[in-house]
DNA sequence: CCCCTGACGGGCG
DNA sequence: TCGCCCGCCAGGG
């Protein structure tokens, strides 16, 4: 414990928690909030980790198309599911109306 | 030590 | 508008 990259992870995290029900954002707007020491793949790689934090929402984090590309790793449907179930309406494996539901910490949270 | 992959994003042709 | 390539960081083989 104490390393900074658990001190980057949890600053993911942090972000991640910070999205309210109902919305969703991206990889690169949470990298993008952080600064440029984290990438979206950075924040992908944290929430492949994030199996030891139930209390964040990886399922409200997709792709800049709004693709639940990481649905695959919640097994089966889980994450689709759990969207419907904020009331995000999910179909084909993509977000309907991402582009309103889209939360920008940069913008919104900031 | 070197190479490849990965829950991504943006730029260029 | 669609498709391809590069870049970024970290972990695994």
């Amino acid at each position: 414990m104490a390393t900074s990259q658990e001190n980057l992870f949890d600053d993911i995290y942090q972000v991640v928690r910070l999205i309210p029900v109902g919305r969703v954002t991206n990889y690169g707007a949470i990298a993008q909030y952080l600064g440029s020491r984290t990438e979206a793949r950075m924040v992908g790689w944290a929430m492949n980790a994030c199996h030891n934090m139930p209390d964040v929402p990886a399922h409200r984090v997709v792709n800049r198309n709004g693709v639940l590309s990481g649905k695959h790793h919640f097994g089966g449907n889980v994450m689709q599911e759990r969207l419907e179930e904020e009331g995000v309406k999910v179909e084909n494996d993509k977000v309907v109306d991402f582009n309103k539901l889209f939360w920008n910490p940069l913008t919104e949270l900031l």
